[in-house]
DNA sequence: AACTATAAACGTCATTATGACGCTAACTAA
DNA sequence: TTAGTTAGCGTCATAATGACGTTTATAGTT
C-alpha cells in the first residue's frame, strides 16, 4: 500500500551530470508521452524533470532523495533545495492540460525544486523505466510544464555557487587533474581561463592535495592527480568570512 | 469576500531590520497569545514570524509581498525566497498543537520562507494590530512553531550572501558613511574588521560613490557620505565570474 | 581662546595574489 | 627520430591585502 500524499505539493529534481570526457554539463530528463487511445496519435511528446508528491510522513529532503534513488539507484549525492515554484499558471500550457486530465492531477501545485550533482557515468541508463536521457545544458529538448524555467534557475544557482563554494568537486571523480578542474569551470561558467594562472592558483590551495599518482593510458604527458580535502577546507573557513563584494 | 486559499501551503516572512544607531540587526516578530476561555490562563504566549496561506490565484512572491505590506505598510523591499520547510513534525510542539486546535489549521503544512531587508526606522510600530516587535538576532524571545529554525537559516543565508553580493546596502540609508558600512558588516558577520584596511578597500570600488556631503550634528569630525551604485556594479559583473574558492 | 575627547581619514611597508605572457617537459604514435 | 599533444614551470609588472602609525576636523569643556 502506497503512503498517502500531500495534495498541492511536489518535489522536482534537476540532476546535473558532468561528463569529463566530452567536457559537457548535462541534465537528466525523462520522457513524457501520451497517445490518443483511438487514433494512436502522439498528443504529448516531450521531456520533463523527475518529480513526485510528498508523502504524508516524509520530510522534503527525503522526498527528493527517494525520487533520485528511484531514478538513478544512487544515494548520498550532493543535494540542494534551491527554490520553490508556485505560479498559478506554471502548468497551464496546452500539453500540460492534456496531460493533467489523463493523469488526474492538480494543476495548482507548488513544487519544491532540488538539484543534484554527479558524474554522468555514475548513472546506468540501461533498462530505466522512465526513458531517462542526458541532455547538454546548452542543448535541451522541448520541455513540459515550467521545467525549462526550473532548470535555468538551478543552473544560475549552480553557476553562482561554483564561484564561491567548492561544489565543483561533486561533479568530478575523487582524483582529478588540474586541467579536468579547469575544463569543468569553463563548462559551467562558459568562460575561458588562462591555464597557467589557474594552475598556479589552485595548486597553492592547501585543500587541493597533490597525489603521487599520474594519469595512465593517455597519449601525451600524463598529468598529476589531485584530491580535494573537504576537512582542510572547512577548518580554514569555519570562522573566516572574506568580504568579497 | 476573501479569496480561496491553497491548503497545506503557507509563506513565512523573516523581516531583518538594521538599526544603524545601536548597530543591531533585528528581526520583526509578532505575538502569539491564546487564553483559556474559562480560567483566562495564558495557554500560549510567545512570538512567531508573520505568515499566511497562499491564495488560489496568487504567485508565491505576491503572497510574501502581501504579507509584508499588511504587516509594515511597505512595498518594494529587498526580498528573497531562501528555503521551504516541510518536516512532518515542524509544528508539533505542545503549544503549536493547542494553537492549531483553536485556529483550526492543518499541522502538516509546507511553508515557503522569504526574508526581507530594511532599516528598523522604516517601520512604524505604533498601532500595529499584530503586536509586532523588533528583537535583536542575538537575543530572540521564545518562538513558536519551527520559527527559530527558519530564522537561523535565513540568517545563515544572509551572512553568506553578504560576503559575495552587495546586499548590505538594503539595510542602510541611501547615503551612508564608510564606518556605517563597516559597523553593519561587523554586526551581520560577527567579526572585527580593521577600519583602515576596510576603508581603503571600499573607497577603491567604482560603485561606491563619494558625495560632496558630510554628516551633520555629530560631535566629532563629520564623515563623508557615500552612495552605492547598483548600475555600475551590475555593469562591472554582468559577464565576469570571479572564481573565489 | 585654548584644550580635550572622539571618530574620520590619510599614510607606510612588507607580503601575497593576479593577469599576461614565454618556454620547457613528457608522453605516444608514426 | 620526429611530430603532435598536453602538462607544467617560470617571469614580470601591477594590484590587493594585512598590520600598523599618524594626522585632522568637529563639538563640548575649561
Amino acid at each position: 500500500m502506497t503512503p498517502k500524499i500531500i495534495p498541492n505539493v511536489s518535489v522536482d529534481c534537476v540532476v546535473f551530470g558532468y561528463d569529463a570526457k566530452t567536457k559537457s554539463l548535462n541534465v537528466l530528463l525523462i520522457q513524457r508521452q501520451l497517445k490518443d487511445k483511438e487514433t494512436n496519435e502522439l498528443l504529448v511528446n516531450d521531456y520533463v524533470l523527475t518529480g513526485y508528491h510528498v508523502y504524508e510522513n516524509e520530510r522534503l529532503d527525503e522526498t527528493a532523495t527517494r525520487i533520485l534513488k528511484e531514478l538513478t539507484g544512487l544515494d548520498n549525492l550532493y543535494k540542494k533545495q534551491f527554490k520553490s515554484f508556485g505560479n498559478p499558471n506554471r502548468l497551464l500550457n496546452e500539453k500540460d492540460i492534456i496531460w493533467a486530465k489523463s493523469e488526474n492531477f492538480n494543476l495548482r501545485t507548488i513544487t519544491v525544486a532540488y538539484y543534484f550533482l554527479l558524474q554522468t557515468y555514475e548513472v546506468n541508463l540501461k533498462d530505466n523505466k522512465h526513458n531517462a536521457k542526458w541532455f547538454p545544458i546548452k542543448n535541451l529538448p522541448e520541455l513540459g510544464f515550467d521545467h525549462l524555467e526550473i532548470i535555468n534557475q538551478a543552473y544560475e544557482d549552480l553557476k553562482s555557487k561554483a564561484t564561491y563554494k567548492p561544489i565543483v568537486f561533486e561533479l568530478l571523480p575523487d582524483k582529478f587533474t588540474i586541467n579536468d578542474l579547469q575544463d569543468l569551470y569553463q563548462s559551467i561558467l562558459e568562460i575561458e581561463i588562462d591555464n597557467r594562472n589557474f594552475r598556479r592558483k589552485l595548486i597553492n590551495k592547501k585543500y587541493i592535495i597533490p597525489l603521487d599518482e599520474k594519469q595512465v593510458g593517455v597519449t601525451n604527458k600524463p598529468a598529476r592527480l589531485y584530491m580535494f580535502s573537504k576537512d582542510i577546507y572547512e577548518k580554514m573557513f569555519q570562522k573566516n568570512y572574506l568580504i568579497n563584494i
